[in-house]
DNA sequence: AATGAATGAGAGTTCATTCAT
DNA sequence: CATGAATGAACTCTCATTCAT
């Protein structure tokens, strides 16, 4: 790549390599405490570069949360596609799906879950933004709530609103691994895997009919 | 209250305002965007006087965190303590008990659970603090624990690990309410209530004995 | 003492613990470490009393300054008063009583001679301390410089302005000691005695008279 | 020089322009009373700007410091390279050039040999400016002490401790000068330069061989 | 298109001084 | 008289953003 990204694919590239350094940066140091240069500099590039790509710092804390919410849409939808499995079968294919997104881009799960911005900030400017953030969001926990659906019509569970469902299990998984971002559970020499499985493995009991 | 805090209730009074204005703004605004002026124009007092009765801005906010762990071991002790209730009950006693905390008090609820501050900056300084509330959060899980083991002995729930399960119980609370906070469920149309009573139902059923 | 100061007597006296407690705190930090807060801790006293004895941190500051020279002057006047001795011997005196006033005490000693404080400052507000400063210096180094006289006169000195010789005796030992005071010394393993012992053979070898 | 130094000379012309804009506040009003405010409003630049060119308002008095012995080691140097002149005339020459630096740079003479930070600080950050400005000030007076020796070598001077001698007549010409900056001087209405004169006469005059 | 020097509005914190008690 | 809580201006330093080059 030249000084002047002359070409469209150019531009692609270093506003790719501009998002990289900030998700790293945001990773590792919070919100607050990425600065401009410092993305910048780990770019490669100068400061008022950075300007050129993005209106703003919480701009591209956006980008980045909008990115992490489609890589995690795209490991759900591939993990769930199994049609043949069961439902129970295809929740953990879900579930370990978020983990595994969790474990591969911590970075993501990070700005996605423990959202260190306030929420203000991220809704007061262009408001275009955050709707998106959520209506993925929401796409998201549609998916789960469509499994449960079938399984409750396939009679696998017993009859319970997906909607409620999907809901407490997506609470369950973001609390358990806020937990583990927390190092809460270090303390308590528990692994985050066993937790899941444990917890997870209670409330597929409880949704399951009984005969 | 005069325009001087002479005696010592004048001046715990005064502390306790600051304390609130600082509860109210970190909760608004999240820990790096409240400043010191907002806090104390907020209690309608000076900049300079911040430092009368605290020593810094980190220092208020792990002073807040402790105040909200206290309330809420408390709230939860005194829900537990029903001896005559068997063990979900008790667990739906303390459940509820940290559900209403969080509907009592929210900022604190906030200011616990979120935690907005960057954990490096939290244990830097005076750790003793950051040691009391890792502590104060173990006592807690251990509360749940007990009772767990406890419906474990009697035989209300079937053979589990009691501290894998109330840690699992803790995340999923945590994670239904940090749902609530960030306004997903609104969108969703569901109620914190409601989706928290049918996800531990769920989870409590399959703790459950099953003959 | 009470905590009122109805007498006179009683007031001076605190007066003189304040002053005290301020002398020891320019020596230990320095002018502008120095805060009104400590001084009166130290004393025992509140902030505000403080405003109740002096105007301002530079007026207790120059008061200080006043009161050590006033020592100072003492201290040579005694020395020197020696009627029988000659006027090499009596300059020896003079120099070893400001040695002395420089071991005994030498916060007033830091006070006078490093001066911590701007001469702007010192000069801008009430000038009328300033002024009776510089007259005492005055005084001080014309006690020095009829010594000379008398020694010119009585022709063990030879030929030479009292007050050029008096003015320079004691640049050299205001310089000898500020070495001793900047730790130069100490990094060239030299005392301060031995220093002085020497340079003041040399100058008052170059005063007197040759055969 | 335009708006923004984009070439590496434009930025050295403005570092000099800063560098020399402190000097000056520090020279006319001391260490703590400078601040970096002021500094860049006589430099023409914004306070911000500051912390382009230096890291601290402390880093920038070492570095002045730091240059005014360089100049004065300089000046000193070349006023000492007269091998043809006897000692004596070395030492004149040597005690003129530093009444020189004195008159041509009378704010870096007050920034070295006043002082007006507290040691502590001075030492505190980034100790090696301190080892190097130590290291200076021991070479200026290495200079002087091997004159010294040479003259006490060739018979010109009694036998004497070179660095004794040496150390004695820099502390004399600090507190010399050191009068003439008080303003002590000016009352008594002598100048300084026949003030030397004069006692470094005596000096010598005691220092030389008697026959 | 790219740079990075410059800006300036704050940030947290300190402290001489005031004044209600 | 004495107090010490309260003030608020001033401090050093940071950083998102701008804009001359």
């Amino acid at each position: 790549m030249g000084r002047r990204a002359r070409t469209e694919e150019a531009k692609q590239a270093r506003r790719e390599l501009i998002l990289e350094a900030a998700r790293d940066s945001f990773f590792k140091l919070g919100y607050e405490a990425t600065t401009i240069e410092r993305i910048m500099e780990a770019a490669g590039l100068s400061t008022g570069t950075f300007y050129l790509y993005f209106k703003s710092k919480i701009e591209i804390y956006k980008i980045l949360l909008d990115h992490g919410i489609d890589i995690l849409e795209q490991m759900l939808s591939r993990a769930v596609s199994h049609p043949s499995a069961s439902a129970s079968e295809r929740i953990l294919l879900a579930t370990d799906a978020y983990l595994a997104f969790y474990e591969q881009h911590p970075e993501y799960f990070d700005i996605i879950a423990v959202i260190s911005v306030r929420a203000d900030e991220l809704r007061e400017r262009e408001s275009s933004i955050s709707q998106t953030i959520d209506e993925k969001n929401l796409r998201i926990l549609k998916q789960v709530g469509l499994i449960i659906e079938q399984g409750v019509h396939s009679g696998e569970f017993r009859s319970l609103d997906p909607w409620l469902a999907a809901t407490g299990l997506w609470g369950l998984m973001d609390g358990l691994i806020m937990l583990a971002e927390r190092n809460n559970l270090r303390t308590v020499g528990i692994e985050l895997k066993a937790l899941v499985k444990h917890s997870l493995g209670l409330t597929l009991d409880g949704m399951r009919t009984k005969n």
